[in-house]
DNA sequence: CACTTGACCTGTCCGC
DNA sequence: TGCGGACAGGTCAAGT
């Protein structure tokens, strides 16, 4: 699912394409992703225009002009599709084949705009939530209370990466790196491509990571996220960005899901391995304990 | 508190 | 071909 690279990726997709738009109907699976009462979302949400939509860790909010906001989180296999049956995106694009087929069996939420386009949030596997409340409240929520500084903010430095690891210091350094309260945004595969980029192997003790290994690690990070949000993300199934396009960002992947194939450093195969209970990728010499 | 593991769901792939 | 089990981009609630 979606990291911080894809999530940034369907944020700014969504903003040119929906920011402005005033919402006329919405409807959603009771079984699960949109827990609000109709008379919230009569009264918040209908006929509420988009004003801004927003990211933080791998949380989106769309805020809305009522002063209430759409908290999205797609987990694993969330997709948020913005399909508009009045203007195609042109011959070939992979949004005008979605026209008749959304919504699908995937489909959780789907919210329809005043022009006659909507936008879908479809999820497999059912672990995503969408939530609408007050923009304000949305701070005091625990996610927001917990998460960890934004790695590519442009005043977040290697010595502040570092410090952020202090409290984790007796587990491995992947599990850390996906423990949101210590740095926001990091999944399995930015976890492997950066661990990679720095020659850190994944199941090296936080405590036993020296300074220099700290900013290798840092810079390989944020070097390989911005990376991929230039490719627009990473697709291995499901994600796709809010115009339905697949990110590209696995044709540059070093290390994640390359088991069997050299290192692109040294040669040597990639093997893959079980941290912190997430498949793992590594060079076996570019990576040791 | 920090750390690990299982649970939440559905679909797909791989080996027998 | 069919079937069972493992696994998939994330987080949380439990356990130790």
């Amino acid at each position: 699912m979606p990291e911080l690279p894809e999530v940034e990726t369907v944020r700014r997709g969504l903003g040119g394409l929906i920011i402005g738009k005033k919402i006329i109907a919405e409807a959603h699976d009771t079984a699960k992703g949109f827990p609000n009462t109709v008379a919230d979302v009569a009264q918040f949400m209908i006929g509420a225009k988009v004003t801004d939509i927003r990211r933080r860790a791998k949380v989106l909010m769309i805020d809305l002009s009522t002063d209430y906001s759409l908290i999205i989180h797609l987990k694993m296999t969330g997709q948020l599709v913005y399909v508009d049956p009045e203007n195609r995106f042109g011959a070939g694009h992979p949004n005008d084949s979605l026209v008749n087929i959304l919504p699908d069996a995937s489909t959780r939420v789907t919210i329809t705009f005043t022009d006659g386009s909507q936008l879908f949030f479809n999820d497999q596997r059912k672990f995503g939530w969408v939530r609408l409340m007050p923009t304000l409240e949305i701070p005091n929520i625990p996610f927001m209370q917990k998460v960890g500084p934004e790695p590519l903010e442009s005043d977040f430095t290697a010595r502040q990466f570092a410090e952020r690891f202090a409290r984790r210091g007796k587990t491995n350094i992947k599990a850390a790196l996906l423990d949101q309260s210590v740095v926001a945004g990091v999944g399995n595969i930015y976890a492997d491509e950066s661990l990679w980029g720095a020659k850190i192997h994944p199941q090296r003790l936080v405590a036993s990571l020296t300074d220099t290994e700290f900013t290798a690690l840092y810079t390989d990070l944020r070097e390989v996220m911005n990376l991929a949000i230039k490719k627009g993300g990473s697709s291995n199934h499901t994600y796709v960005n809010a115009e339905g396009k697949k990110g590209s960002y696995m044709d540059f992947a070093r290390a994640f899901r390359r088991e069997g194939l050299p290192c692109p450093r040294c040669g040597a195969t990639i093997e893959k391995m079980r941290v912190a209970g997430r498949g793992t990728h590594i060079c076996p010499v570019c990576q040791t304990l």
